[in-house]
DNA sequence: CGGGATGTTGAACTTAGTCAAGAAAAGTGG
DNA sequence: CCACTTTTCTTGACTAAGTTCAACATCCCG
């Protein structure tokens, strides 16, 4: 059965089809373009209970999906079987767009708190893109800013250092909340576990504890059991170009 | 001045809208409307010589480009400073891609060796994306095709071990090596340099030598000064879900 | 045939992972 | 709402791994 989410969050993504509507206007497309979007088949789907799977590898790969409130993550299990989080996406960030052209999704897709999303098939958006040039434009933009952001958290995890590596972390995921909800906010908590912080970052669960330790003493965030809030935005707010590596 | 690549490549890969070419072949297309790539402003670009950089960080960006011939490495600086390779691109494989919706290139392209590529300009692409639908469809799989690879790269560093690491870039390179020449090679040496793996790859030099030396100890590859060359293809060449991690 | 770049080797040092035990939350069921 | 179990996180001591520094060998290019 599906309920809705809060009525703050459905105010501002809100729409059954916010994850087209947000990429039409941004295409620049006009109320009647945009009208059309109710052609696709986009639905919204959930609640999801936190650790309760959108989809899992090996599923037939048939769409994308935007969060439109709550937060998931997406993991996968290595060659040596151990589980690897390979990302986190928060509220209007796309996930599952690394299966296009692929037959099944290489990866699970898991709520971390109670979530709702939207589902966006994958031949409703190449049928979508074929009758409207600017939307099309307007994905291609959407998958290069996909290239990009994985080169980034490549480039990311490729540091030695790991201290580097968790605040550069942080500052991303500090700088993507305050692009979502358009305000410097202080009071943040980062909704994930340490162990998947960790897992994530290819660090073991007791360093990441550390650092984080170290980083509460310099007064950058306070260390909660379960999340962490930032502190010091100056310093994690800094120019986006150091927010790579 | 263009001059050609070698003549049996020139065979294989040669046209000089071949990067198109080969994409609309994938796509089903009939000789008649591969034709019309033709009008597409593809065009061939060398040789260039070692070192000599195709595009920089910061131009404008315009066009993805294909390999045609040789070896090409993209690099960064990151925010510390220090260079960063990010890929490799070998005969056939796309660069260049990810800056697609952006306005310029965020890291430089260069080539290793003697090199020709083919340009593809992101605005030709699109259009032509738009009169066949079945270019859009071939395009988006790309794409999608790109966004695994970065995260199975991504994948890939964020393993701690140094040797997996080590390990699995070999692999990989080398089944890409065997897709590429379309027979089982084993005398096959990677043109790239040492520190070039190293940087790519995160670790120090002197760890990666170490390593190899290991590794032609177990006899899995001869260890050049300047190239490595495969010899336990079997090790080596092992199912592809082995490649990542 | 130099000279600079590239790769190798060894030793000391630094960093991060592992193991094990304990503390703090969060979920569970009465 | 409270006690109990489970999960998650922290802390400390130890160990393994990888980096750094320095010296040397080798190769390639002009």
């Amino acid at each position: 059965m599906v309920t809705r989410p809060p009525a703050e969050l459905e105010r501002r993504h809100g729409c059954p089809h916010c994850a087209l509507r947000r990429l039409l206007v941004c295409a620049g497309l006009d109320d009647d373009a945009i009208e059309c979007v109710g052609n696709a088949n986009t639905r919204r789907l959930g609640p999801f209970r936190a650790k309760e799977p959108i989809y899992r590898a090996g599923d037939p790969a048939r769409s994308a999906y935007v969060v439109q409130y709550g937060v998931v993550k997406s993991e996968r299990v290595t060659a040596d079987g151990d589980v690897r989080v390979t990302g986190f996406y928060m509220t209007g960030e796309f996930f599952g767009v690394d299966a296009i052209g692929a037959a099944t999704y290489s990866s699970d897709a898991v709520a971390i708190e109670r979530s709702w999303v939207c589902e966006v098939p994958f031949d409703s958006l190449e049928s979508l893109c074929i009758t409207v040039p600017a939307v099309q434009h307007e994905v291609l933009r959407l998958l290069g800013e996909q290239i990009r952001s994985g080169e980034r958290a490549g480039l990311l995890a490729r540091n030695p250092k790991a201290d580097t590596k968790i605040l550069s972390f942080l500052r991303s995921l500090y700088q993507r909340m305050v692009r979502l909800w358009g305000r410097d906010v202080r009071d943040v908590r980062l909704p994930m576990r340490k162990t998947d912080i960790a897992c994530y970052l290819g660090v073991s669960p007791e360093h990441l504890s550390r650092v984080l330790h170290d980083l509460e003493k310099a007064g950058l965030v306070r260390n909660y059991n379960r999340s962490i809030e930032f502190l010091d935005t100056e310093t994690l707010g800094v120019a986006a170009s150091d927010q790579m590596d």
